[in-house]
DNA sequence: CGGGTGATCTGAAACGATTAAGTTAATGGA
DNA sequence: TCCATTAACTTAATCGTTTCAGATCACCCG
């Protein structure tokens, strides 16, 4: 007699099912996913019996080994995953690709980041059918191990990979927007609030020598979009000073204004990478008493939700946070696509934050 | 012949892996897994070559057919997912939870919502070790796709379900405080801002019929603690009228207040379920041309990041949202754990926005 | 009447790993 | 010298599906 495993009714295969109902496997199989293949009757005789004997439906891991298929995509930060969803532009992403998820019926899956090594781990051991990549700087090894799974792959805001789809901004061109407004507005003593140059975090004035090995492509574009302003106003980029403030914190770009307002050569205009960058500069004026933009314009970046509610308004490089997401997964998503890169388009947004160079 | 499927020298398998060095599967196996399990040249031998041939490491799916295991575990909201990443205090939870999956090295696969149907076919296909169930309603038809899993769930601020552990907080306790705190300044006449009741979004004042049937339980458990306040003070909680406003969105509270301090009897005091709501009852207050706290006080919930930070701060119910998230995925991924229940607790942070009612 | 056509259902081969049990060969202790 | 032990591998069963390639049978049409 055949090993009876399921001492109660309890069908935990679809053999167990199949030969509950009598039919073949293949049928019971064919009642969940193939509905033309069977008659009307026995495959709702199936699911009905299915229901009682509290048979969950095939088990997706035996499903997915024979499709190879999963129905999930794989999310990678650059960053630890609390570190990145405490920051509004991932979140914006995480919607954006949520969006197109959902209509698409297909999990979300958050790797877990901590370290190199963990990601890697990661990488290996995920069940999807692509990945993104979201922030992944230069020379990354979790890129080679998510190269070698051989799926399709998006990179969003990251190192270029030859022969990956990416979805980016056209980061130089908001930068160099921003810093143009500033000139135009007769700031000379300009001051520049950078996103991480490169892995290893640091706060504090950066060298020529760090400027010029830069891990991160956005941070890398913006910083020449500023310069090619600075440039055409005939100003030495290399003379603008630049603050590193490690993972786009408010308070470190508090600090770093302090330093820079209370320094020998005060700054008239903030360039930030971002908003919350331009956010802790306001705070630091306001630390000082200085008005802004009476005292000291500021320009941000990203255009998040905050920057229109804040006071003064921020006025911003706004970029398509939401849709960068949807583009992604899209792309990723999208069956036989050509899969090609996108730079989508970025604007800057004037608002309360800049004004008239103090004249002195 | 045997059919060689490997036009290059790619390794797709563990058995080609195996071949291409010369030794058994079950070796290859081990060299990944069980390193005690063979000799250390031959292992590093076996990587080496897996290196080489650009073997990806054991397919994931495989590997979770046999051991049954998969290193994730699922995410389910009550709302859509796009709509939870616009919530505050979802985000707080989801960074709870990846505190504890990066901790532990396991992923936090979303699962797409839209509609009921296509929730429960994400919860039948996940490739999940456990399920936590957030903000689900009273008789979500969800529930009973994912226990037939049988797999382990946590449900956190959600219906109760024998047997299953619950995260939450000690709504009712909160909400007493809120209400007692804005009796006690003096205020009689009190409206409340109510999250959802029911799982079909409505917006306006409550009749008795709707409010004897909530399905999310924070939400009744909250009202049932602004009644015990007023009771206690010898009040019909009866006679507050209760607004209800969808989806915790600003903007319909705002409405919500408009109307409720246009109305016959303008509340002196607002009850909000939510930091959201008072924010949104602050505009509509400012719309009108009056004070908070002078002419108008509001008392929120959840104390989110932001309800420090707006002016006035906020006087709300703090509750533990990252705490939530951690205890919940710690609840779930404990070996041979207890697996209790857990209500943590809740506190009244008095901040700028509520004083003493306005004498007339 | 006979063969082509669908509609239904079945058999059996993958999918790619993990792991219990078994086989050697070398080592060590008495 | 001999048996027990251990290190280092191998054999083969198993996880639970999907799906290709038939098999059966009734039916229809010329």
């Amino acid at each position: 007699m055949p090993a009876e495993r399921k001492p109660s009714g309890r069908a935990r295969t679809l053999d167990d099912l199949a030969k509950a109902v009598g039919v073949s496997r293949t049928t019971a199989s064919n009642a969940f996913n193939r509905p033309d293949q069977l008659s009307a009757e026995l495959r709702s005789k199936i699911l009905r019996t299915a229901e009682a004997l509290g048979y969950p439906g095939p088990n997706p891991m035996a499903r997915m080994l024979r499709t190879g298929r999963t129905g999930s995509i794989g999310l990678l930060f650059g960053d630890t995953l609390p570190y990145a969803l405490d920051d509004d532009t991932s979140i914006a992403l995480l919607k954006g690709l949520a969006r197109v998820c959902e209509k698409r019926r297909c999990g979300l899956l958050l790797l877990p980041v901590v370290d190199n090594a963990a990601a890697a781990q990661a990488v290996r051991a995920a069940a999807v059918d692509g990945f993104i990549l979201y922030c992944l700087p230069d020379g990354s090894p979790v890129v080679p191990q998510v190269l070698e799974r051989r799926l399709p792959v998006v990179t969003v805001d990251s190192v270029f990979v030859e022969g990956v789809p990416s979805i980016s901004i056209d980061d130089r061109a908001g930068a160099q927007q921003a810093a143009t407004h500033l000139l135009e507005l007769g700031h000379r003593r300009l001051a520049i609030l950078s996103l991480d140059l490169q892995t290893e975090e640091h706060f504090g004035a950066v060298t020529r020598q760090r400027r010029s090995e830069i891990h991160y492509r956005p941070t890398a574009l913006r910083l020449e979009g500023y310069g090619a302003a600075l440039l055409e106003k005939g100003l030495d980029p290399w003379r603008v000073p630049v603050f590193e403030c490690p993972g786009n914190s408010e308070m470190h770009a508090r600090r770093a204004t302090l330093e820079l307002l209370k320094g020998p050569r005060p700054p008239t205009g903030i360039l930030a990478m971002s908003d919350r960058f331009a956010i802790g500069a306001f705070q630091a004026a306001l630390q000082l008493g200085l008005q802004v933009p009476g005292d000291l314009s500021v320009v941000g970046f990203d255009d998040i939700p905050a920057a229109a509610q804040f006071r003064p308004a921020l006025t911003t490089v706004r970029q398509p946070l939401v849709e960068k997401g949807i583009a992604a997964a899209e792309m990723l998503l999208k069956k036989r696509a050509p899969a090609t890169s996108h730079v989508l388009d970025t604007g800057l947004i004037v608002r309360e934050s800049t004004g008239p160079a103090p004249s002195r």
